[in-house]
DNA sequence: ATAGGGTTAG
């Protein structure tokens, strides 16, 4: 039986292929591996002749080495004809990643099945080798087996990981011819490519077209939402999703709290807390992870901490989410503070860590420790700095005034410089008043990035500010004359687990004529208190009355007065908006703070803002600062209290005025100082307030 | 016999 069968195999074309391709079992046993095959008893011996025997085996092996030891088995009885088992050994080659044997024993076969070329296919997708799994892809195609449901989301997800939306919409084609738009996996495998290819008209129309999804294809649709800015929907999706019967499990929930923190929307965020706890979701690492980060970014630091503080398991990513947002909170030194307590427990820093580490730092003006931190962080790390990491330090040591330490910073690294870099380099020079350094900054990025209006404002505000009005105009031109259009500012509200979102000079609103009467109302109060107006912060091709108008009409402060009205007093304000808060609604936030006795947190693209009293916790490091304040005080210490300024308090009323860009102001308080000008003024001094 | 969706910054 044993002879016949095998002279039998090898008389065909296809064994003798696969034959001269495997290795036999005396060249297996060589290996000083376990092997896999144990000595069987002569009354078992017949397991041999069963091709099911086989299976089992390749499943268990180890190593590469027992592989190819069944390999000599199988093919020494023959069983490489049997396709359930040459399909498995096919598949069990691809998981030990050796995908030449795998296509040596696939070029063997004489017939390939769908799940022959599935399996081929998928190794290369999931070995990164997109070339082949192309070439194989196309080969498949060409070989007139109908393609699969298994095979398809694998070319669909390389398309995805290689943003190749092009191919994408090619293969979309053949799902369509081989009629399988219905079916879940191929479907979320596309509707999951759009959205990375940010085409999520095209995702939501698949995905619209199916009758039922179950709910891995409702997740990816959901994490689309959310991927493409639209994290509204996304809520709205999960409670269509479960409206349908379709019932959530983690992978979707951690899709909603992602969503919930891009909204920023506190009231939904604890609902979906509630949800959550009700319905006995554990917290693993990844949903503990999330979660902190949507405490964070809804606005509540402590909370977020809370939920830390309570997680079984952390890793890198949980903790510089912690990290991360202490230092948006402006809470610089307990982000600081976390990274010691992180690596005592073991946990290695990476190079978003000390991107969140940094990033605090500059956000607080802990330059020392920003300092100490970049110097160690490949020393003693082995985290090699990349251009985010020199951005944050440019931005932390310009802020603080040491804008040429930070532009040889610049000069000394050996990274190519991006829009980012150049971004931080002219906000410290917009502080600190270096109009031809800011110059230079505003033309790079100009350069690289010629369609964003948002550098040709900054750079025509600098020449504003620096009284350049010829300049300024040039730029003007060049704006207008290309069309660029600045993104539109929008701010959200949530009141009563609705979200209320304005624009400027909005007027869709139900309750507009109460938020406008609010307004008005408010900023009489407001102007009482010594609020004034600062129009400087409106594109300057505007009259000023017109730019009035249009700054009283900015979306933050629509949704304030709205906040005001629609929720109980002493309660918290929260808003959200999507471009950075305006000096001038800076301004007013604080004074609302102080005349409503309100907390206001306003989270910006960049921050979160807590206002309070009349401060807040950003000590105005991006903003003028209290520049009336401080003249107040500078301008009383003598007369009133009797107390001669030194150089010391001249440097900050210097630092004061340059940061608010009262270039004019600084100048003749420089001159007119009787002290001795020490260093200090000159340089800048450091932030440490 | 082959298959899918999840976390931190910018």
């Amino acid at each position: 039986m044993f002879k016949s069968k095998t002279q039998k195999i090898l008389s065909s074309k296809y064994a003798t292929v696969c034959y001269s391709s495997a290795p036999s079992i005396a060249e297996a046993n060589t290996h000083h591996h376990q092997v896999v095959l144990e000595q069987t008893p002569i009354s078992q011996f017949s397991h041999y002749f069963d091709p099911r025997f086989y299976l089992p085996q390749l499943i268990k092996c180890k190593n590469l080495y027992q592989v190819k030891q069944v390999h000599a088995q199988i093919t020494t009885n023959g069983f490489l004809e049997n396709q359930i088992v040459a399909n498995k050994l096919l598949y069990i080659y691809c998981m030990h990643k050796s995908l030449d044997d795998s296509y040596a024993l696939f070029c063997g076969f004489s017939e390939k099945n769908a799940v022959s070329w599935s399996v081929m296919v998928g190794g290369y997708a999931k070995a990164g080798d997109f070339m082949n799994c192309f070439r194989t892809f196309k080969e498949y195609l060409r070989s007139g087996v109908r393609p699969d449901t298994y095979t398809l989301p694998f070319v669909i997800r390389v398309c995805r990981d290689t943003m190749d939306l092009q191919m994408g919409r090619l293969i979309h084609s053949v799902v369509y011819k081989c009629g399988l738009l219905l079916d879940d996996f191929v479907v979320a495998a596309l509707v999951d490519m759009y959205s990375k290819c940010k085409v999520i008209g095209d995702a939501k129309q698949l995905f619209d077209g199916m009758p039922k999804r179950d709910v891995v294809t409702w997740t990816v649709m959901i994490g689309a939402c959310t991927e493409c800015g639209d994290p509204t929907e996304a809520l709205v999706l999960f409670d269509q999703m479960r409206e349908e019967g379709v019932v959530p499990d983690k992978v979707a929930v951690v899709n909603v709290v992602n969503a919930c923190a891009k909204i920023g929307a506190m009231h939904k965020a604890k609902l979906v807390h509630e949800y959550i706890v009700k319905n006995k979701f554990s917290f693993d690492v990844i949903l503990g992870t999330v979660m902190v980060d949507m405490y964070a970014k809804c606005g509540s630091v402590d909370v977020a901490r809370e939920v830390f503080d309570g997680l079984r398991e952390k890793n890198v990513i949980t903790w510089s989410a912690m990290i991360a947002a202490y230092g948006y909170h402006g809470q610089g030194n307990k982000a600081v503070d976390m990274f010691p307590m992180m690596l005592r427990t073991g946990i290695l820093p990476n190079k978003i860590t000390f991107v969140s580490l940094l990033y605090a730092c500059s956000h607080s003006g802990l330059v020392e420790e920003g300092k100490q931190l970049f110097n160690s962080m490949q020393k003693e790390y082995g985290v090699k700095p990349d251009i985010k990491h020199f951005t944050c330090m440019v931005d932390l040591l310009g802020r603080a005034g040491k804008i040429d330490d930070s532009l040889k910073l610049i000069e000394d690294m050996a990274v190519e410089k991006d829009e980012g870099l150049w971004g931080a380099l002219l906000g410290a020079c917009r502080i600190h008043g270096r109009v031809e350094l800011a110059e230079m900054a505003a033309k790079s990025l100009i350069e690289l990035q010629p369609e964003n209006a948002g550098h040709y404002v900054l750079l025509s505000n600098i020449y504003a500010k620096a009284g350049k009005w010829k300049d300024m105009a040039k730029i003007r031109e060049l704006m207008s004359h290309q069309k660029l259009k600045k993104v539109p500012g929008w701010t959200w509200i949530e009141v009563d687990n609705k979200i209320h979102r304005f624009s400027v000079g909005d007027h869709t609103h139900p309750l507009l004529k109460e938020i406008y009467e609010k307004l008005k109302y408010l900023l009489k109060e407001l102007e009482i208190s010594g609020y004034v107006p600062d129009t400087n912060f409106v594109l300057h091709d505007v009259d000023e009355e017109l730019k009035l108008g249009n700054l009283f009409s900015h979306s933050e402060k629509l949704a304030i007065a709205f906040g005001l009205i629609s929720t109980p007093e002493q309660s918290i304000i929260r808003i959200m908006k999507n471009l950075r808060v305006c000096g001038d609604c800076h301004t007013f936030c604080k004074f609302v703070s102080q005349v409503t006795s309100r907390v206001i947190i306003v989270r910006d693209a960049n921050r979160f803002h807590h206002f309070k009293e009349g401060a807040c916790s950003c000590k105005d490091y991006c903003h003028n600062g209290l520049v009336e304040e401080g003249k107040q005080l500078f301008n009383s210490m003598q007369k009133e209290y009797g107390v001669k300024p030194d150089i010391k308090h001249f440097s900050c009323m210097v630092d004061l005025l340059d940061r608010a860009g009262k270039i004019d102001e600084s100048l003749k308080l420089k001159e007119e100082m009787a002290v001795e000008k020490d260093q200090g003024l000159w340089g800048g001094i450091t932030w440490s307030m």
